[in-house]
DNA sequence: GCCGCTTGGTGACAATGTCACCGATCTACA
DNA sequence: TGTAGATCGGTGACATTGTCACCAAGCGGC
């Protein structure tokens, strides 16, 4: 997993690269490294290379002229990072930025790089536009959830997918507010609402998740 | 501009082709027409080309779980389908459906031409990776709107974009709620506040503004 | 003219966002 | 150890927006 010729098989897509294909990103491309928090790309700092994240989580986040902030997405390790792709070929500057959660590892590629790796092989740009797609389309959930979903739904889908394997969540109100674009008075009184039936305990700086079956049924409608 | 070897000019990115790139997607591409209020694409109709839009516009826009509907954007003549080439390589089915606002025009190029074009046309790589940054950014802005921005300023600036040369809008309480992704009794209200103002005239199915400026300076935040 | 559909208006209420403020807890540091 | 400042979360009042049920006017087809 550490070892620089092996990563490209942790991403599905790029598995079935020809070989070719695989010895020219493994030459061309180098492992950067970043510490926990450390800003990957932002306004004004325009990362010149494609990145795909071997290991960590990136998260991915907006900050509107009103101060306001939401988070938009995270890229997970084997997934690629599809934003920078898209920037690295959109002249404005970004209007997003992307925050280290972990640690992480990443394989960098130059532009000029990627370019020719799009030209030359099917499977690699298979798996780009499949990136895109992806990225596009849950875009378009996020916009009907943002629209549409009431509070206490998201609120109950975002506990569940960030709760560790002991069901805890590590985070604070202000913190959760920003994951789903609201204020930090309504996941208060939400968690509040949620504590009194008895589905989470809460913590300063963390929520314990106690009934994660109510709340998995809040989250997907089975009321 | 209906002349089957003139239309790869109106989109400045292709403009620039190489000239036997040029001939390979007009000898490989079909111009089609769809009535206006033809469904161009959508749940289980995925198009099996690539769209380029001659004349006329499209309108995509979603339908939730919720049944609540809303307005994602528009492709006017001289964009591509920067989705229908996304789902043209996403396996699952559409969340959107594209709407044909008017009477269109487009080229349709094959999938397999698509990727031979990728493969071996940098400037085409370059239109086809701009269209879909462009598409993800404004989708970013899009849910920035959506999650912070007051009913009133979008109304407005929704207004001011629909607004025909005349500084008439042409539709129903009822559709531009969609277009907001909001209620029709939210919509009345506050055009009801508009015309209170002075701001604008209503009609049954139209509405005339009467101060631009005032409407654009709510739009823009000059208040 | 009548019927049914579309369009828009209304009031009551619920859900969410905003604001101002508070106390509790934590952290850094002298 | 004690204190200052920052962070975290709670609270009430209020504004904005979403939801629901219902109504009336206009419009088209017959």
């Amino acid at each position: 997993m550490t070892n620089n010729d092996e990563w490209l098989d942790r991403f599905p897509g790029l598995s079935r690269l020809e070989t070719p294909i695989k010895q020219l990103i493994l030459s061309r491309s180098t492992v950067i490294k970043a510490p926990k928090g450390a800003t990957i790309f932002g306004p004004g700092k325009s990362p010149e290379n494609m990145l795909f994240l071997l290991d960590g989580t990136v998260r991915v986040q907006q900050v509107s002229e009103t101060g306001h902030e939401i988070v938009l997405y995270r890229i997970e390790a084997g997934q690629s990072c599809v934003l920078t792709t898209a920037c690295l070929l959109a002249f404005d500057d970004y209007a997003a930025e992307g925050v280290a959660e972990t640690p992480i590892r990443a394989a960098a590629i130059p532009r000029d790089v990627f370019d020719d790796l799009v030209s030359q092989s099917k499977p690699f740009r298979d798996f780009v536009f499949a990136a895109f797609s992806k990225r596009i389309t849950d875009l378009f959930l996020m916009i009907d959830e943002v629209a549409f979903q009431k509070m206490d739904v998201r609120l109950a889908d975002k506990l569940i997918k960030l709760a560790n394997s002991d069901n805890v969540v590590s985070t604070t109100h202000q913190k959760l507010s920003v994951e789903l674009g609201t204020a930090r008075e309504v996941v208060s009184r939400q968690l509040q609402e949620f504590q009194r039936r008895g589905w989470i305990a809460q913590a300063r700086g963390s929520v314990s998740l106690l009934d994660r079956a109510k709340l998995e049924a809040l989250a997907h409608h089975n009321t």
